[in-house]
DNA sequence: GAGGAAGGCTTGACAATGTCCATAATCAGT
DNA sequence: ACTGATTATGGACATTGTCAAGCCTTCCTC
């Protein structure tokens, strides 16, 4: 198994405690916002400024190693999963996100209708709907 | 053809000079932010707070007379096309956006593989790419 | 290991997008 | 027109995120 740490070197990023640190955090709390983050990095090793972890997520997200996910009314949130093309299931009341395999498959799992001269390289769903307990 | 005046008060909302006024900026510029429509709207009619047009804004999406999108990475943008089921096309490097009709029909136009005890009411979709602009 | 350059972290200021609240103005029914 | 309820205004505030300067780590080379 590659540790986390060869997977930031082999992707040509410099291995630091706080990048580590922020890779186990979003693996350990998928859906996770910014935030949330950096509480939880901040009960793994001590302390960390916000800066650094909007930072680490920033590159970890370029290099595709997590993947950024924004629905509308909430803060950005991250998750692990990337090379499955998943989409996400979220509630209108309370927020809560799950994740739903893809229909389909591969990217991009949908075709439009009329690409209006756009090249298109992703078909981003969200599945919007009440959770079991906002069911009540 | 029903008045905009008249469409305000079937939903049960006052008739105000604002709110005649967003309602018109959205019909005229589709996917519009709210900062731009405020800079519409004091074009139209000289003045208003900004707080009104985040109010008008919002009421109007309450009451399905206009659609919020929010997609990632950008404010939130306004439109009037409600009766249909269309989706968004975006270009990754300049934001801008087009419609696309619905590959299946009605919403929700696409069905989760597993709906984790959720009740689904709307699958969101959004093409992301480049425009032809920016491929240059 | 030791030295040094490149890159990463910290701190603090700032920006964008909204929301909350108290007060003033406007709308709509009598 | 009068009056009560709704809406608009202006200002403060909240959240989420970015920018910039300087110090500290990491990692490459010896």
């Amino acid at each position: 198994m590659t540790s986390d740490g060869q997977r930031l070197r082999d992707h040509g990023l410099q291995v630091t405690a706080q990048r580590l640190a922020v890779l186990r955090a979003v693996s350990a709390f998928p859906h996770a916002t910014a935030d949330a983050l950096v509480e939880t990095v901040r009960g793994e090793i001590g302390s960390i400024s916000r800066q650094a972890v909007y930072d680490a997520l920033r590159v970890l997200v370029d290099k595709r190693l997590i993947r950024r996910i924004q629905p509308a009314g909430s803060a950005a949130r991250f998750e692990d999963r990337v090379n499955d093309n998943h989409h996400h299931l979220i509630c209108r009341s309370c927020g809560a996100m799950v994740d739903v395999d893809c229909a389909v498959g591969a990217a991009p799992c949908l075709t439009a209708k009329d690409d209006h001269g756009y090249a298109i390289d992703e078909a981003e769903v969200v599945y919007w709907g009440r959770c079991p307990s906002c069911q009540e």
